[in-house]
DNA sequence: GTTTAAAATCAGGAAATTCCCTATTATGTT
DNA sequence: AACATAATAGGGAATTTCCTGATTTTAAAC
């Protein structure tokens, strides 16, 4: 009995392409395949696959709250996250959800094949580079003794400092509109940039924008 | 003799998978692959593939410039762009960089086929949403005569130097990446802040984004 | 085929900013 | 009371940016 594999990804021709590779290993089998969140949650109550491999970023409803949903509901079936980020949150988000895996699409397919097998034999499986992610956030938890927020790592002062940063304006400028000094806003800035792992005004600012935290308008 | 194709996207495992349903067509063989747009102009220069078929979104150097350097540069190469977006500025830049076919990740594999068949004749391809794009532009700009994209001032060169730059690089990085003093970069920067007006990569990053020049993945 | 303009390259040195480390003072929480 | 977190800030080294100026290559125009 090979082990029955649900594909949800967005992209036709993704899903195409890795029911072609799957194909060719002995004791897997791709039996059906989904485009969006909706259409995911559907097949797996048609089918009970044993493994569902998800793409995070699809329409409707997202890789992390369909995970939610199918780990609550189908304890039996496992999920394995297939996404483009590295970024914890969504690694965390989605381990959170219940996903058994997590791999990088930049991963090959060996790994694939790899991780599914794990998560078959009820193991779990992240990339080596998502594993560096997890057992760093481990280690910080360890020593601070609080849960890792991955939903809001900010403080209020700390988002109110980065909203104006992301908007282009300077230190100075920012220590005069909340009434501190530089050096203030410099321990913000670096605080953030700890805290988020980005050390870069470009990242910030995607990580704003994304989190609405500024807008795309200049 | 069979079509010569090289594969440039940045997911190994999106490669791996179209390799795998290329190697099935007959008069189709995938010569190599790239998975930034450096790497892919190395590869176009060491291989002259007939088609390159290019993912738009990919770090460091984008799927548009490279399209723009290989057709200046290799004018008997093909580009044919793979892409998730459907949004008409990507299309619009896309083919004004010289790309033979524009088709999405979300289309059939038959019809990859196709249009790689239709390019290598020396014919272009368009995925039927694409078309329907391409025709309402050319038509609103029939009817109100002001082009659609209106004046791209920045260079070529500076968009490659603002594409890193609003991805998290350093000055010094994009040098290395370049191949150029720091010096160099540090001009480019300060003339693309002229040009623009713009005086912060906070607000430059906003601008590549809207530009398509970076994403907001991190 | 010269003139002209734009693009791409680089440097010196002053000015400004960031980075790293350290530290103090609320403010809650258990 | 004890403890962690948040918010505040300074000193000084290291780095980056800014401004001015200059050469070379490429492309277009005439």
């Amino acid at each position: 009995m090979s082990i029955r594999i649900l594909l949800a990804d967005d992209h036709k021709i993704v899903r195409m392409g890795l029911r072609t590779l799957l194909k060719s290993q002995q004791g897997m089998e791709v039996i059906a395949e989904a485009q969006d969140g909706r259409g995911t949650l559907q097949k797996v109550k048609e089918y009970l696959p044993d493994i569902v491999v998800m793409d995070i970023g699809m329409p409707e409803l997202n890789g992390i709250e369909t995970t939610r949903i199918i780990t609550s509901e189908f304890s039996h079936v496992k999920v394995i996250a297939l996404s483009m980020h590295s970024d914890r949150r969504f690694v965390a988000r989605m381990l959170e959800a219940g996903a058994s895996g997590y791999l990088l699409k930049d991963c090959a397919f060996e790994e694939l094949v790899h991780a599914i097998k794990a998560v078959y034999n009820n193991q779990l499986y992240l990339s080596p580079d998502i594993t560096g992610i997890v057992i760093g956030d481990y280690l910080r938890q360890l020593s601070s003794r609080t849960p890792l927020a991955p939903f809001n790592p900010l403080t209020p002062r700390e988002r109110e400092v980065l909203q104006p940063l992301t908007e282009g304006k300077t230190t100075k400028q920012i220590a005069a509109l909340l009434h501190v000094s530089a050096k203030t806003i410099e321990t913000h800035r670096s605080q953030i940039m700890e805290k988020l792992n980005l050390h870069s005004v470009a990242e910030l600012t995607k990580y704003a924008i994304r989190e609405g935290i500024t807008t795309l308008d200049i």
